[in-house]
Order: structure tokens, then C-alpha cells, then sequence
DNA sequence: TTGGTACATTGACGTACGTCGATGCCCTAC
DNA sequence: GTAGGGCATCGACGTACGTCAATGTACCAA
């Protein structure tokens, strides 16, 4: 805390009370921008959010990352965690659709 | 990379080839996500923000963030390095700005 | 000059992250 | 059933992060 030992001559500042962050909030938001804060995460979120509706394929993920599928497997992972991403598995493949309220979210967490 | 290897009988799916995001460009805006993936640091930034023109003062942030003084330090320096905040000294304390560019590139970063 | 205040830096510690090779599970094709 | 491909998980490794106590530096007041 500021001044709570003797104070120097001057006032400092005026303190600044309003923070438009709830703790909770900013745990949340932090979470998220975690995910976001990897190349190969952004790389691969990009991918998925250009694919639109109909998702991407993990097969097609993987080499335009440049990372090994499990490498890439275990980014996909934290996207899901985050809840940036949500998967599906179809027979044999493995489906990402990107969750636009979540961007949303967080785009808005910058204001 | 998918199908390098002799096709299963069906088409994976069609590749995503568009990705709006340059490799420069996904590790600058990766490294700005980094600087906002703690709570501290949203707390610290949210904070900076709402002092406005004229800037916040650290010893008005130490207190709020309940980090000892050192770990505030830090975390600003990191702010600071990601381009979220500028600090100047006068006289005895230091003032920290936000600036607002950098977050609306992150926000844009996030469309 | 002497003392105290504000902030940054250093060093150390535990923990989490990014990466890969190896392995396991499920599905499909034959 | 058997074989092979797609993807997740595991185990291990080096590195970076978050935190604090101790210390250093600059400034101000008496």
C-alpha cells in the first residue's frame, strides 16, 4: 500500500480506484488470452476460424503448423480448454469449429 | 502433412488453405496476448486504462494488486516490453500510460 | 550529509509451457 | 480377423514464467 508508512512531503497521485476488472474476471479473460499466446496456437486458430462452418480436419492442420501432429494435438487441446474451440470426431477424422462468442468475449475484454 | 502417405479410400476433407495470419505477424501479436495472459497484468493494464491522460502511479498499483512491490515491477516491465504501456519518471515516482494502439491492434488481431 | 521514500534489478525457487518420440485407441478397408 | 491410418495421451527434456527477499539506484527533505 502506498503511504501507509510515514508520508513523504507530497502527495504522490490520486489514487486510482475504478478498475473494470472483477478478479474472477480477469482469471477468466487471462485463461483465454493464455491460449492465445503461442504462434502456432494463433496459427492454427486462424485456420480453423477461416474454415467456417464446416470445421477443419485435423489432417490439415498439422503440416501447415509446422509442428509435429502431437505437438499440434496438444495445442488443439489447450484452444478446446479455453474454450476457443469446440471438436468432434467424424468416423476417422477429427473436426475443429472455432466458438465466435468466445472471440467475441475477449475482443471485448480489451475495452 | 495429411495424404503423403498412401490415401485411406476417402478424401479427409478439403484443405484449409487461407490463414489470415503472416508468421510475423502471428509472434507479434502472440507476444502482446502473452503480456495480457495474467490476471495480474490485466488487473495492472485495467487499471493504467482507467487513469487515463494523465497515467497511474505505482505506488497507487502495488497495494490493488496484492503482489509485493518487486513482482508489480516485473509485470510492468512486461507490459511495457509488449508495447501495452510507456512509463516516465518524475521525480520521485514512476507514471505509467496505456496505449491505446496497441490494444486496438490485439482487438483487431482477434476478428 | 544523513535518513527515508520510490522504484528497478538480482538471485533463487517451484511450477508451467512447448516440443518431440513412443505408444495406445478407434475407425475403416480388405 | 488383420492391417493400416488418424488422432490423443504419455514420458521426458529444456526453457520460460510468477513470485519473493535482498539489494541497488535515484530522488527528496532536514
Amino acid at each position: 500500500m502506498a503511504r501507509t508508512t510515514p508520508t513523504p512531503a507530497v502527495e504522490c497521485c490520486t489514487p486510482v480506484g475504478a478498475d473494470g476488472f472483477d478478479h474472477a474476471d480477469a482469471a477468466e479473460a487471462a485463461k483465454g488470452f493464455a491460449a492465445l499466446a503461442d504462434p502456432v496456437r494463433l496459427h492454427l486458430l486462424s485456420m480453423i476460424v477461416a474454415a467456417g462452418e464446416g470445421g477443419a480436419c485435423v489432417c490439415d492442420l498439422v503440416a501447415p503448423s509446422g509442428r509435429s501432429q502431437p505437438t499440434v494435438s496438444h495445442h488443439l487441446r489447450l484452444l478446446r480448454e479455453a474454450g476457443l474451440v469446440t471438436s468432434e470426431k467424424r468416423g476417422t477424422w477429427a473436426w475443429y469449429h472455432a466458438v465466435p462468442g468466445r472471440l467475441e468475449q475477449l475482443r471485448a475484454a480489451l475495452a
